[in-house]
DNA sequence: TTACTAACTAACCATTTAGTTAATTATAAA
DNA sequence: TTTATAATTAACTAAATGGTTAGTTAGTAA
């Protein structure tokens, strides 16, 4: 029978991104350190520096592969409801923010990038924004053809999506301690889950959408 | 007459706060050292901690400070437009814009904080966010009662509209090189500027906020 | 003129951090 | 079994950073 494997690469490797993502989207870029990550996967510190070329390589694979994720879920999505824009807008909504909520860091760590002009920021992350975006074109416009919606700037609406997702997201843990005092009478959606935020944009944005006769 | 004054205790500290401002709103908080902020201002360091406890001291200053501006402008231009719930919202949008417009990384570093659930954030910029908000549920609600507005989760629009205009904002530098190339017949709103965004967000939020009959 | 205080400086310290290096061990091919 | 190489480690460096401190001026009130 096969031994105990005591050195394993690949395995290496994927503990140290494995890792690498729940720090640097937790925590950011500057506040994890490469011994933090280190010492979160029992891994020597020069691993790192062997298997990438140092930390902001970690970085961009980390970034790279987080986005790599959205992509292949939207798409899959995107693929199973072709040319029905109500639907496939509805799953690219869903399934953005699925993956927020997974991930509540990543909007921040992705608007920092942005903020930087994408000084850091891999090329090869930066297409898969923009293949998103290319895809959520595409849905608006079948809609638009179909005479389902109306004619909108892609962009705006991708934005107004994608921005209103990250703000639930990351204010969540907020909200809920403000709902929880609930002084006055505002409400901060303290209790929407998941679904519901998913919903109530797509029932928006429909809104938003509508053709005009 | 007076001599020529060689210290100036409210100067300095103004030096600081408005060198803090622009170095912490433009590379964020860990990126900016407290060195660069003396150098920045001519000041020796030791000034910075003769004035402010740390560097998160004078970071919550910066923070509160900045907050507080958009907070006045919004209010002002609210009490320009009592009960005209359109006028309202086109002010509020137009002034926050504005203000996001001008300090690009704000939206930056206000998103870093939520993701740490304010672990960090001066409780007197955290009131200041709700009392944004506040205003902005208020103008929805008298919309609503006036019969110009359905009725909405004033916390999901409030969240449309900003989060809009940070990724807007944030994505701007990004969003005019890839326009420049033009790749593709992709609409990434390159030529977009600060009045264009504003009124189109204010155009599709009116939609969608628009009364069934 | 003296005494006092607020404003300011230069130099330093302790700590953290990214990144390196030289030596060592496991593994698989010869 | 030998050997080459891939994987791994401990120990290190150099630079930067937040924060301190002892001491110095400039202005002011008695």
């Amino acid at each position: 029978m096969k031994e105990k494997i005591k050195r394993d690469a690949v395995a290496t490797k994927a503990k140290i991104v494995n890792n690498a993502i729940q720090l640097f989207s937790t925590k950011g870029f500057d506040a994890t350190s490469v011994d933090e990550i280190a010492q979160a996967c029992g891994v020597n510190k020069a691993m790192i520096y062997y298997y990438y070329k140092n930390k902001s390589g970690l970085y961009e694979e980390v970034m790279s592969t987080l986005m790599e994720w959205i992509y292949t879920q939207v798409n899959n999505s995107y693929e199973k409801n072709l040319h029905e824009p109500l639907l496939s807008l509805k799953a690219f909504i869903d399934t953005y923010t699925k993956h927020a909520f997974q991930y509540p860091y990543f909007p921040a760590l992705l608007l920092r990038e942005l903020s930087d002009s994408g000084a850091h920021l891999a090329e090869k992350m930066f297409s898969k924004m923009r293949q998103i975006f290319r895809l959520l074109s595409q849905i608006l416009k079948e809609g638009e053809q179909l005479g389902v919606f109306c004619e909108v700037k892609p962009m705006m609406v991708h934005f107004m999506i994608i921005g209103t997702i990250n703000l639930m997201v990351t204010t969540q843990a907020l909200r809920e301690k403000v709902g929880e005092s609930n002084e006055e009478n505002l409400d901060v959606c303290a209790q929407c889950d998941e679904e519901e935020v998913s919903a109530y944009i797509f029932d928006k944005i429909i809104k938003m959408l509508k053709a005009e006769k």
